[in-house]
RNA sequence: GCCAGGGUAGCUCAGUGGUAGAGCAGGAGACUCAUAAGCUCUUGGUCGGCAGUUCAAAUCUGCCCCUUGGCACCA
């Protein structure tokens, strides 16, 4: 069976891991565990593009070795995804041979094809910043920046790769097939792109410009630039060439963020494989970027807290939850310490880990810590029952087309009516009382909202897997079911021995 | 300028033709198993504006305004 393969876009080794990285991972993630919750196997890959002109000038700065340089991004970036709890399979580094080797063979392959030309390429080039500038560049009045210093007209011999010829096929692509760029909607910006006829893509840099990159193994005098460097790690990790590579590609969906859309994944990389003869990805998975308006201060402490420290302090399943619950797949959000915690205090930690501290508290005092079998079954019970079902069935159906903000909110809406339930039921008044109809009620009480928080963190299992595990546990439930089978209702959990009472999203101590 | 997204209660957002919704925040109450949590009730909106289509429009059409992005060898 060919797996679901799905892919990040690789972080850039020239800078610290922020949160636009991390939402990448998780989003990424919850598709990947939602995936394999749902019995496809998933290969998930992320990675790192360490090549290029500002790894190369940092490192200088620095007066380390690029590689060096590349070593402790590496770290940091796999640090964030260790820290985010994030599944992915493998870890893709472009500086590692089994990157190189493939990257070469696909250059080598498109040279001897005629699809790779060498040209001059002539422009206007900054010293100062080593870059070609673009008539954007300009300034107002139509001159150059100072900040580029002195501008020459230089020309250059460079590398090309053909395009336009391909321009057709594309964009017929793009119109037949609905489902290859999510949300729909960008899909019109690509055809809006492609109206204007595109240029050959410049894909090399001669090394005395940049040193730290792939050579082009048929001119030792370049390397690769960008493009064909790092798209490439989605078909390098996967074993290009070896067999195992049938049985995860064509990629089930690269997740990106909307700047890299067009032209580099719905444009360059579409043609370079088809000009390489790869099949072609099935899906592109475009999500928007969290604003963070000005720079917020945090009333406390009076500094700008980092996102990522919000890991920290209150754990990974809990930043996982608040930025699938608040981001639209596709639109921008905003991000503020204030949303984040409004979401930890009132959804976290006041419905569903005070349900879990209540019922383990009512558990072990009045039963021994054993959770009662169901004795009777009522509207009350039959109305929840009811609601489960519904739940269940919509949240996946969310999940499935990326509505993960809108199946959470189902969700929680569930377990809000645990509460409801207890509140109904009052079972800590019924464990006053002596009435052999009572105490059924109790049993039945106790039974029905501890089935229903497994049922509910089970659902949110892709979301906050730590969470799942944690109640699973403290409610005694092992199984090896498939995720289906332990979203129904069941008694299997009856006669279980639970654990202490715990605090699952501890309030923070100094927040009004 | 062109293209696209968004503009619905104080805040964040659901809602694609049929009497305006949720959560949070605010107000009131009863309860007490629980992380001063949970529950019930409640305040609050001319659905960006103006026109049009329709028996009926947040929802369809047109124009305008605000906002966020994109606009080729830049990542």
């Amino acid at each position: 069976m060919k797996s679901f393969y799905i892919t990040t876009a690789i972080d850039y080794a020239n800078g610290r891991p922020h949160l636009g990285h991390a939402y990448e991972k998780v989003l990424t993630d919850v598709v990947a565990r939602f995936r394999r919750l749902m019995g496809d196997e998933v290969y998930f890959l992320t990675g790192l593009d360490e090549h290029g002109q500002k790894v190369q000038q940092s490192a200088e700065a620095r007066g380390i070795e690029p590689i060096e340089l590349c070593d402790e991004a590496a770290e940091n970036f796999i640090g964030l995804c260790a820290k985010l709890n994030v599944s992915n399979d493998d870890y893709i580094r472009t500086t590692e041979d089994r990157h190189k080797e493939v990257v070469q063979a696909i250059l080598q392959k498109l040279y001897d094809q005629g699809d790779i030309y060498k040209a001059d390429y002539h422009g206007y080039y900054s010293r100062r910043a080593e870059q070609f500038l673009q008539e954007k560049d300009r300034d107002e009045n139509g001159e150059w920046p100072v900040i580029f210093g002195e501008v020459e007209e230089i020309t250059e011999s460079n590398y090309f790769f053909k395009l336009s010829q391909h321009q057709d096929w594309l964009v017929e692509h793009l119109e037949t097939n609905e489902t290859f760029i999510f949300p729909r909607f960008r899909t019109k910006q690509v055809l809006e792109f492609l109206k204007e006829p595109i240029n050959d893509l410049c894909i090399s840099r001669p090394k005395e410009r940049l040193e730290w990159g792939i050579s082009l193994p048929f001119d030792e005098n370049y390397v690769t630039y960008v493009w064909f460097d790092a798209l490439v790690n989605y078909v390098s990790a996967i074993g290009y060439g070896m067999d195992e590579f049938e049985d995860r590609w064509p990629v089930d969906f690269h997740v990106i963020g909307k700047d890299i859309l067009v032209p580099p994944h719905a444009v360059y990389w579409p043609i370079m494989l088809k000009a390489a003869g790869i099949a072609l990805p099935k899906s592109l998975l475009v999500h928007g970027w969290w604003l963070i308006s000005g720079a917020k201060m945090s009333k406390s402490t009076g500094t700008v807290i980092d996102p990522l420290d919000l890991v920290d302090l209150y754990g990974s399943d809990a930043f996982r939850y608040f930025v699938t619950r608040e981001m639209n797949v596709g639109q921008d959000s905003e991000f503020s310490e204030e949303r984040y915690l409004a979401r930890y205090n009132s959804d976290l930690a006041n419905d569903l880990g005070n349900l879990l501290s209540r019922v383990l508290t009512m558990l072990n005092r009045g039963l021994g810590g054993v959770i009662p079998s169901p004795e009777v079954e009522e509207e009350l019970e039959t109305e929840l029952w009811k609601l489960w079902d519904a739940t269940r069935e919509e949240t996946l159906e969310l999940y499935n087309g990326f509505q993960f903000h809108i199946g959470l909110e189902k969700a929680f809406h569930f377990i809000g009516s645990i509460n409801r339930y207890a509140e109904q039921r009052a079972p800590w008044k019924l464990a006053k009382s002596e009435d052999e109809k009572d105490i059924k009620l109790l049993n039945t009480t106790l039974f029905v909202m501890s089935e229903a928080l497994r049922l509910a963190v089970g659902l949110v299992e892709p979301v906050m897997p730590e969470t799942n595990e944690k109640v699973y546990g403290l409610l005694g439930y092992e199984s090896d079911a498939e995720w289906k089978t332990r979203l129904v209702r069941g008694t299997d959990i009856a006669g279980n021995k639970v654990g202490e009472k715990t605090i699952l999203f501890p309030k923070p101590q100094n927040h009004s």
